[in-house]
DNA sequence: CGCATAATATGATGATCATCATATAAAGGC
DNA sequence: GCCTTTATATGATGATCATCATATTATGCG
């Protein structure tokens, strides 16, 4: 072994990760291998000595992107009671922040157009992404509620379709006022204090 | 004129409404000129007389999938109330037939997430469509309701939050399910009969 | 310090596509 | 029925891209 053991599996990761966020900025079909790897810091060659085909990239950014973001919230809501954490990600995810930066963003809210175009596997990746985030907001609603899934998707439709619309508004000043409001009434509905 | 005065602009008609389908089934980059003009009986190269540029006839697509959507509503909710309009928008929006058939659906829960990765003039066209429909719900509204434009919306953020991600989850039971679950919300909420 | 090999780079190949240049066809006035 | 003009078709062109074949580099063992 002439390389250490790990350096594959770390240019992978680095790859990976260029991967996850190429592929939520300009989409799994707007993204191309040469330029994923030319952000890895590669040339486009050694690409396929670590995946089989462009699709399995994408699959894999797919399970990053969702990956990152559930760790990134696990750090966040650590030690939180149910709403404390229901009320961090509401206040995290209907933001500004979140709609002018996509690439580190929830997957939901960049790639679900794309998805119904892709095949299987990215499909099926991106299914399991969103049954564990279903199931995560699930976990944080208050005990005894009806239906908890149904109810964790309508807020991850409402919070993304939020993020999705606020993007395709042109002017900042109007889109934070939508995204306040949107805010406000998700976390009134919840019983959360403001 | 050797071709009647209309010859031209029916053609252009065709194309368009076969771009309108087509960009909402396969999105804006999915689309080739020559798929475009194939659906609409035409071979690709007349194509350049009648737009300027593959942009250009997403633009008009996008314009005439918002104009289409919004005829059908005002034909199935004329004469009807308040109320009943936005029962019946519900009811129609939040359905296994939308998910099922994005073609013909809404171009915000069928483009959203390609939008952002556009060029200007096609997020303009978007973002028209997009408040016209907004508008029109806010006017469905309850006299006097506070910020309607926000709370319309927020509506349209989880209707078609809801449809994408119905289209995400294979499993067709339970993706009826939570269409159903979030009609019923979604109804509730805002004071309408189940 | 050189060598065997794993990892990456360079450089095709064939496909798809937007765009454009040129050729053909259709249609109504004469 | 023919001829002019408008509308459409045929057929490049050059670009981009996924994929693959082959060359080069880098690493640590002997």
């Amino acid at each position: 072994m002439r390389y250490s053991d790990t350096h594959k599996d770390e240019t992978r990761k680095t790859v990976v990760q260029a991967a996850a966020a190429a592929v939520r900025s300009k989409g799994p079909e707007g993204v191309s291998v040469a330029e994923v790897m030319a952000a890895a810091g590669l040339t486009h060659g050694g690409f396929y000595a670590h995946f089989p085909s462009k699709e399995a990239l994408v699959v894999a950014a797919i399970d990053e992107a969702f990956g990152s973001s559930s760790r990134r919230f696990a750090r966040l809501t650590d030690g939180a009671t149910r709403s404390e954490a229901l009320a961090t990600f509401v206040d995290t995810y209907v933001t500004m922040r979140h709609r002018d930066h996509p690439e580190g963003g929830c997957p939901v809210a960049t790639l679900s157009s794309d998805l119904p175009r892709q095949g299987r596997a990215v499909r099926d990746a991106y299914e399991r992404g969103l049954w564990s985030l279903v199931r995560r907001i699930a976990g944080w609603l208050p005990e005894g509620t009806p239906d908890p899934e149904s109810v964790a998707a309508s807020l991850v439709a409402e919070m993304a379709g939020s993020v999705l619309i606020a993007r395709a508004i042109s002017d900042d000043a109007e889109a934070d006022r939508l995204l306040a409001a949107a805010r406000h009434r998700i976390k009134h509905r919840m019983g959360l204090p403001p």
